[in-house]
DNA sequence: TATTTAGTTGAATAATACTCAATTATTAAC
DNA sequence: GTTAATAATTGAGTATTATTCAACTAAATA
């Protein structure tokens, strides 16, 4: 039988979902008409990004979550940005700060396991110019992406 | 004028959206009916938490970000989810997790400026059972909730 | 005050999600 | 292996919903 489950998530995650302007506007009671033009308008102007799905992480197979520290090698400093813009297109990386303090950036990364997370680490974060890593694993979470687990 | 857009801005950062199933049946040529089926199977199990908008926070006064490292009082550790749930229903926390480690805790924290986040700090966080914080201001975000900026 | 621009709204239409029943595939029991 | 039960796929029809459009109102500008 095909599995279009893994396809499912893969879009979700991303994007592939749209605002439900009739629920919104029974809640606000409003027209829907006045919210429709009011959304039209943040999603032009580009506030919003994009319309998309949050999982329990656990349950489609990425229970391993991970905060990681991240030291630039010194002549990175200049341009953090890319070596982020590098990690982008990586699907296992939920979020990419440049930060302050005693390290550079912060990487917020979702897999399967331990070992996903070795090879991920192995193959993905050990680059020029990324000099170290601490990394924050979670134990447990309550919230993401603004939505209570 | 009735300014909607706040009241909209809070109802698609948590929810009030779904996925758009022709679009996605078209993408992956399968018939609709068989997605839905798929999705609210996934709904069911609870693999699906909830379908929101993602946004550009700089352009809905929430250019400030922050990931607060917390090291909890010795009479915490033994139940830090209590300190936890405390802080889940604070509408300025993306994400938050116990973690291995130097630290018990870490939030991701959006808020407008500074100010906001001296006030989140006193406020929120400040309280009986957190001892030290260290935050790491965000000075560029590439990616978020699997989004590319 | 006149003029333009931005925002609101109801009515009509187009698109989409959803329901249901029939069919096929998979699993479990014997 | 065969049978029974369960899970998954799918097309046709219906109910909802988003979208379009034009009329109207409010706000900003000169």
């Amino acid at each position: 039988m095909k599995d279009i489950t893994p396809k499912l998530i893969s879009l979700l995650k991303e994007g592939y979902c749209t605002p439900q302007i009739a629920r919104m506007a029974k809640k606000l009671s409003e027209p829907s008409t006045t919210l429709q033009y009011n959304i039209k308008k943040l999603e032009k102007e580009g506030s919003i990004k994009a319309y998309k799905a949050v999982f329990d992480y656990k349950k489609i197979d990425e229970g391993f979550c991970a905060f990681v520290l991240i030291t630039l090698s010194p002549n990175e400093y200049g341009d953090p940005e890319r070596v982020g813009r590098e990690l982008i297109k990586h699907s296992e990386i939920e979020s990419i700060d440049v930060i302050t303090g005693d390290w550079e950036m912060v990487l917020k990364v979702r897999v399967s396991d331990q070992d996903a997370y070795y090879n991920f680490v192995k193959n993905v974060i050990s680059r020029k110019g990324i000099t170290k890593i601490k990394t924050l694993t979670s134990l447990k979470q309550l919230k993401t992406e603004f939505v209570e687990l």
